[in-house]
DNA sequence: TGTCATGGGTTATGCGTTTAACCTATTGTG
DNA sequence: CACAATAGGTTAAACGCATAACCCATGACA
């Protein structure tokens, strides 16, 4: 291992003491001369002197890692981090928690007993939980008192938690808007009704859609399922002239099974999804989504849990706003007749 | 913080000392008397005991994190966890270390320096390495001697670190063979001739094919400059009746600009990629590739690191197989006159 | 009766850092 | 000249756990 240079080293060395060695490591030098200061400098420098987190974590109480953990929902099939707004979130996070100076270890799980564990063992400086939004926070809140900040959470009435949301019904009512304006009037809703963020999305989409009419297909939540699901409502589908579903992987992959059904789109049939994956723009026609910053989210995280720290009981929700990204799937339906099929 | 219980609370509630409480945890029993170890691990188990990795990772010299570390390079533009290769073999990768009581801490750095600070100040068990195929190795084993395995790295003369690769060479002649099969005789290869993979399977991909010409499109690695040099080289594409993309990245991103400017796929222009992401399922047509076994590579990483841990020094390198997976971008050629244009 | 092994533990030390409390020699002040 | 203040440090304890070395009482055995 080259032997690990530790401050005793770098002290025994300029017959120093390990509390001076640390002070100038901390910039603590008002009592120390700048020769000193100098001298130690250059040494830990030579040495290529690396702190052990080890000795730091016991002799502070801050360990500088954020967990981030993951709801390792069935739906995802094994593959969390495959799920592309998963894997956004993470690498959004990822650079702002580096920049900030954190560490980020990762967990997938669905065990809510896990996340405690796994934040008191290590001593967390915050937690970041994705995917949990129906979970009961109050008992984590119980269990230890760091901050930690929920993606899509819900503000219980005692407000103990940090909840990181976007508008999700402006989206919905955006894209009702939207279609609405280009001359759409039969809607069809795709979502697995599981997130509490889709009933939001759906609200907001009826209001935006205004007269329109609007049909809800529930699908399930694995893929041969749905697919399964669009062929038995076969009929329903075809009454409409356009259809919203909650993600973009949704959206996406109903396209695929009208192209392959041999309906085009958005000829045919017009698609919008939700989120602005990357996947928006490989898929073909181009997805119409509705754009969250990721980016944003995160930056928003790590501040909130910087700040909990500092205040800890005040706590704050932030409503992240969204926004249409208007791509190739959507068509504007001028004749009268065909709007009415 | 709901006061963290300590070994030493647990010792001192039964009248024990720490040793015989931390000699139960650890399961060394024989000079502790049944009646003792039962008391101990019910009083463990009342107060919820969790043991804290700082007193742990000081004590011994484990500390059951693995780095997992990609390259950040400037290619993914800031977002190397949203590229579905990363995101697939990230996610294999935490479950298996999970799996194996690991605990992953993820970084993202061009700097091969950084590398060595983070495993070295969290005393890390071991370290993957993603995408960094063609780095000096032997600066990080000089280092530091735990064990790391790179995927898609390479041995050198020495030795001195663990390569979990896959074959390229064989899946591109995998392709190659089949596009022969099919009834091609003209292919564009497309890549942007960065990472080594690369051109072993394009190399590969050439023997397959036999008789069949190649042509080669060399592409930026932003996804604007990849269209243009679509455009610019729109005269030599469409002299072929296939392209292979080194990744399922691009081929799925040719297709939707193929379909974009009027060519279908397959039936003008039949497409193959490479790994098996996600994206071969929801793009349209569903793409054919060569399918690499994500989890199988965490497995083979996680019992590398395992191995390379108890007889260091000891080190292998794994090719794993690959394997075509048809689906709908190619289309047999029949007609002989169509062959030649 | 003296010695030895064994069961059932305890004591003490070390891991690398931080930090509050303490120390000493020199200079400044009334 | 007595005293305080300051510069420039040092000492020692603490953090939570693991572990090697030690200890004592009891029973077996020669």
């Amino acid at each position: 291992m080259a032997e690990r240079v530790r401050i005793v080293d770098i002290a025994q060395e300029l017959g120093l003491s390990t509390a001076t060695v640390s002070n100038v490591i901390h910039g603590k030098t008002k009592k120390i001369s700048d020769e000193t200061v100098k001298r130690v400098q250059a040494l830990l420098e030579e040495r290529r002197y690396i702190p052990s987190m080890a000795g730091i974590l016991l002799a502070q109480n801050d360990s500088r890692i954020i967990g981030v953990v993951v709801n390792d929902h069935e739906k995802y099939e094994g593959k969390v981090l495959e799920d592309a707004f998963v894997s956004a979130s993470l690498n959004a996070l990822l650079f702002e928690l580096e920049r900030a100076g954190y560490f980020m270890m990762v967990k997938a799980t669905k065990d809510w007993g896990e996340v405690v564990r796994f934040a008191s063992m290590w001593n967390m400086d915050g937690m970041v939980l994705l995917g949990f939004c129906d979970s009961d926070y109050k008992k984590l809140r119980e269990k230890m008192h760091i901050p930690f900040v929920v993606y899509d959470g819900f503000i219980e009435e005692n407000r103990t938690i940090c909840n990181l949301t976007i508008d999700n019904y402006d989206g919905g009512r955006q894209v009702g808007a939207y279609l609405r304006r280009m001359g759409h009037r039969r809607a069809m809703l795709i979502s697995d009704n599981d997130i509490c963020v889709d009933q939001e999305r759906m609200a907001g989409f009826r209001e935006g859609f205004l007269d329109g009419q609007t049909d809800f297909l529930e699908v399930p939540m694995n893929r041969e399922g749905r697919y399964r699901c669009y062929k038995e409502n076969w009929e329903r589908i075809q009454m409409c002239t356009a259809a919203f579903a909650v993600s973009d992987v949704y959206a996406a992959e109903f396209m695929h099974f009208l192209q392959e059904h041999g309906i085009s789109v958005p000829e045919k049939i017009s698609v919008v999804g939700f989120d602005d994956n990357a996947l928006c723009e490989t898929c073909f026609p181009r997805l119409t989504t509705v754009g969250q910053d990721a980016g944003e989210r995160a930056r928003m995280a790590v501040y909130a849990l910087k700040r909990l720290r500092e205040d800890e009981g005040d706590v704050f929700e932030e409503i992240l706003p969204v926004q249409l990204i208007v791509r190739d799937s959507v068509r504007r339906i001028t004749d009268e007749k065909e709007r009415q099929e």
